[in-house]
DNA sequence: CAAGATACGTCAACATGACTGACGTATCTC
DNA sequence: GAGATACGTCAGTCATGTTGACGTATCTTG
């Protein structure tokens, strides 16, 4: 199986002559690189007494401010009542604060407090903390290529979504 | 901002000038793209009436069969208590048959029945489809460059452990 | 060989974060 | 004005993790 199996992985080739060896490094990789990622800040959060779905929700308001309920839960995937518990709890300990949308009063935007801005800071600061070693030590050559591959497993119906997070307000 | 931070990036420059815009980018990418390929199983998986824990059991004990029970919890990084739930019912099920350890009698070693191999098989042929036709998009520099990264994300103390999946049962 | 460490199992209680299903209200659109 | 939409909420359930305590078989070591 080796000699051919080792050259049809370059760009082209039938998905179907991937190594499993290969295929399987990038699953241990993702598994191992992403659960240790999110390790990184599950010590602060639960200092504040909070779980990984509240920082989530906390990072996609910090990332979009002014995000509604309904964008949210795209982005999350979650069933809206797994997201009402959340969004209370951040909201009754005044992590976030919502007003009703400008043209479609139906809608609730969402926003971080200052609080919830603070928090939502030093969790980023611990996770690019990691990936920026991670980036490093790599070279940017590696992380064009990281995201490439990422990019990929997105499913096109989903990639408009990801992509419109970036750019609209850094 | 563009210009200093955008070339602060190559290897050995200093975490603190990469910016943020590239960070966010990564743990975006890292969560959709994560997210997205276990996805891919999860109907798979609900037909069997198992969940992603046991998959992941599934999975490792198919990459190194033979493993004990304290391997598989030092990759997992869970309670015994949880695994022990997992790993009876992927039992009872006839999935995965135990035996005592050779040379010390105290360790269970696991393996997949030939029932489970199927179901593993047929679950890896899914995100193998996923994953190489992300490699495969992205090209064999991309594919490099995302290993990189996340061997990068992943503690010194835990390295070892991966890299030891790896090549001693393909 | 006895004492202690180790590998594994198990009982019980509980937390988190997801789910389904049903129903209510305000607001927008046609 | 009728229906669709955005959001909220009550209630029950499930999957998967946790802590703490205790039991047994087996290995290791003084």
């Amino acid at each position: 199986m080796t000699d051919v199996s080792r050259t049809a992985i370059s760009p082209g080739a039938s998905p179907l002559f991937l190594r499993e060896d290969e295929v399987r490094r990038g699953i241990e990789l993702l598994y191992f690189g992403y659960t240790r990622l999110t390790n990184a800040i599950d010590r602060e959060l639960a200092t504040q007494g909070l779980g990984r779905a509240h920082h989530r929700a906390l990072y996609f308001i910090a990332r979009q401010p002014g995000l509604t309920v309904g964008e949210l839960l795209k982005l999350l995937a979650i069933t809206k009542q797994s997201l009402g518990r959340v969004l209370k709890e951040l909201q009754d300990r005044q992590f976030i604060l919502t007003s009703p949308g400008v043209l479609d009063r139906r809608q609730k935007l969402l926003r971080l407090t200052e609080k919830g801005a603070d928090l939502e800071a030093e969790l980023f600061r611990q996770l690019r903390q990691r990936l920026s070693s991670a980036y490093v030590s790599a070279g940017q050559e590696s992380v064009s290529g990281f995201w490439h591959v990422l990019e990929g497993l997105i499913p096109e119906s989903d990639r408009k979504m990801v992509f419109d997070l970036r750019g609209d307000n850094l």
